[in-house]
DNA sequence: ATGCAGATTGACT
DNA sequence: GTCAATCTGCATA
């Protein structure tokens, strides 16, 4: 299996987060193999986008956003959680990335239920928070290359359904955009 | 099924 | 000092 390319990040923002749906993400930790497939993703932009981390510039936290696309911004928020993009945006745009909200688990879910620490197979990483706490991401892959097979990638896969467009979540401004969006399996 | 409080830290005003 | 691109558990119906 192949990574996306640079060139698949180098797009509009919102383009990129449509097709990665029904892309794959690999996480690797020693021997194991955690497997999903994108199912949920949100598109956050520049100063254009009053919801966007980007919206008032480069700042320490944000910085991954402005530069090479195809890498990871990972951020922590609300306390205890953290949430994993993919930065994407064209040549024109100063900032921009991918927000992966929700992951159809495929390989390794016995491994993701321990560290979600959680009885079920049910809800593994249905989340931004659930996802980065399945597959162990946190601040350390900040900036991570997502085209290269190291421990965090993302590889193609065409399991794309249909999408469905809806505002983005847990957002106060820019509501008004339809940048989430979602398929089922 | 739906709703709300509480957790808990760091980034930014 | 404020509040966040959230989740969980417990409450109500």
């Amino acid at each position: 299996m192949k990574t996306l390319s640079r060139d698949f990040y180098s797009r509009d923002t919102v383009e990129v987060a449509k097709d990665l749906l029904g892309k794959t993400l690999v996480r690797k930790i020693g021997d194991n193999l955690l497997t999903g497939i994108i199912s949920e993703t949100e598109a956050y932009k520049q100063s254009d986008d009053p919801a966007s981390h980007a919206f008032r510039g480069i700042t320490d936290r944000n910085k991954a956003m402005f530069g090479e696309v195809g890498r990871a911004y990972v951020y922590f928020t609300y306390g205890m959680h953290y949430c994993f993009n993919a930065v994407a945006k064209s040549d024109d745009m100063a900032a921009g990335a991918v927000l992966i909200r929700s992951l159809e688990p495929l390989e390794g879910k016995s491994i993701m239920k321990r560290k979600r620490k959680i009885k079920k197979l049910d809800n593994l990483s249905n989340g931004p928070a659930k996802l980065t706490q399945a597959f162990g991401i946190t601040k350390k892959h900040y900036g991570v290359d997502l085209t290269k097979k190291g421990d965090l990638f993302i590889i193609d896969s065409d399991n794309q359904n249909n999408i469905i467009e809806s505002p983005r979540i847990g957002i106060r401004n820019g509501v008004d955009n339809l940048w989430n969006f979602k398929t089922y399996y």
